[in-house]
DNA sequence: TGTTACGGTGAACAGCGTTCACCAGCTTCC
DNA sequence: GGAAGCTGGTGAACGCTGTTCACCGTAACA
């Protein structure tokens, strides 16, 4: 202790004509001593700035300053890095009381919630497709997903599969929204360091496909070229919306017609 | 096995005593001078012997007695490979013409033989996820699938957005099997070389996984409970129709009540 | 008979996940 | 005070991956 790490709040001068340190860059840095916390943290970093494909050990060590054997003494396996980082992303997320009334909005506030989230990290939908979230920290989630659907007045066999059914959507739709972000991102096929987050040429893309679509032989594709402008477009909010109230209106004709709210709002004529 | 060109009946006889030949194995076997079809077969091969994570292009060149490096000549990368799989299972399906009278069957075909299509060959929902189906040679199979929405009357949004609901569906429902078929096959995590047609020793996770759903704590577990029988099922099929019929029954939400058949068949006292 | 082009070889490169022998520094105990 | 042990890191290595490139044996063509 004589030299090294007096804990002083003055970081101590380390005397920058010694040779011997700054190399190595303290050994032990005093500080955050590299819990798993840190290495899930970290990965989260690489993961939006680089992306999935580029997201490996090597590159997490790096991001913490350390070699990547150290990371096996708090993950066992990149496998096991990629659940942490998953289970994580529903902590301290919350779903209310399951009210009967309000099944509807409460599926719907979930979804949201669900895509929201699978949103907030880069390549996260990647990650989620992989792993069954039957793992001791997601259970109460499911439970309460699955409890909203029970307390509606689904038929059991009904709610078990809706929950796989909604889940699948969530993932499978961001999952979608990720590949035209990614392939807007790159056109040519370049390496897209951007960080998560909206891109400014994003909608290059969609105006592009839209001309390939309209390019089209009209006799040939005359569903594809009139449907084109609304399956690639900016808004996925409004699309998300529309594939959700389409389950959910499937689910609602298992109820007996109890459901409160009028079941033909916006009805067929919106074209 | 293979390395010896066992193609024709009688091997042309090398002449033996020729000294250049024998050593180097028939460079070029004067049969199947290797094109782009035998590789994307060789893959497909390799694919169900041993899985998507062992199908490495070495594995593929191995299967065809080829070095790594002959591959490149007819294939332009691994992802291009993978595409040319996915691209090959829609070889040769058809879509019958749209039927107004009969969309809610012809639909509940088609996902049915597009479910039969990705469980022919192992891991394919993982190799499907990762592709939209836009690629010039599906671009039919969309436009008949749009058809057939669009022809039943959906408005063009709802139609538009089912075409995604449903691939997705059926991609995440697959994706969904294959992931408790591995589970099921390899419990200990080994390496599992079993190819893909269904296995002696399935409904062993089954049974493991309702009785660690049983053993949950009852009173915070209740749903999970009561629906953990529902939801991992032997039965696939009927799982895959339900949720099926769920979408199905939203879309016919939007149509106005001509909805010829019963559209209460199997209603909701089935609990 | 010489030339050209094809189609495959084999070595190499950079990167990957994972493991293992080692070791600096701190704690604890004799 | 000195020795032992533990903790948490290092750095090198193994076997694997996708991809590229210089080379060359064979075959067809002039």
């Amino acid at each position: 202790m004589s030299d090294a790490a007096p804990g002083t709040p003055a970081t101590p001068p380390p005397s920058p004509w010694d040779r011997r340190r700054p190399a190595r860059a303290r050994l032990t840095p005093a500080r955050t001593p590299l819990s798993r916390e840190r290495v899930v943290e970290a990965a989260f970093t690489v993961l939006d700035r680089q992306g999935l494909d580029k997201l490996s050990m090597r590159q997490v060590a790096a991001e913490l300053g350390v070699t990547v054997s150290a990371l096996y003494a708090h993950v066992r396996s990149k496998d096991d890095l990629l659940e942490l980082m998953y289970a994580r992303l529903y902590e301290g997320a919350a779903i209310p009381e399951p009210d009967p009334e309000r099944w509807r909005e409460q599926l719907r506030d979930y979804a949201r919630a669900g895509r929201k989230r699978l949103l907030s990290h880069r390549d996260m939908a990647r990650i989620s497709m992989g792993y069954a979230p039957f793992t001791a920290e997601l259970l109460p989630h499911v439970e309460a997903f699955l409890g909203l659907l029970r307390t509606a007045g689904l038929p059991d066999r009904i709610a078990a599969e809706a929950g796989d059914l909604i889940s699948t959507y969530i993932d499978g739709f961001v999952l979608g929204e990720g590949m035209w972000r990614e392939r807007a991102a790159r056109p040519d096929g370049e390496d897209a360091e951007s960080p998560g987050p909206a891109r400014p040429d994003w909608n290059g893309i969609t105006a592009e496909m839209q001309d390939y679509f309209a390019s089209l032989p009209a006799d040939d594709f005359p569903h594809l070229r009139a449907l084109a402008g609304l399956m690639v477009t900016d808004s996925a909010d409004e699309r998300f919306d529309i594939g959700l109230e389409i389950i959910l209106r499937g689910l609602a004709s298992y109820l007996p017609d109890t459901a409160a709210d009028g079941p033909k709002t916006g009805g067929p004529g919106q074209d």
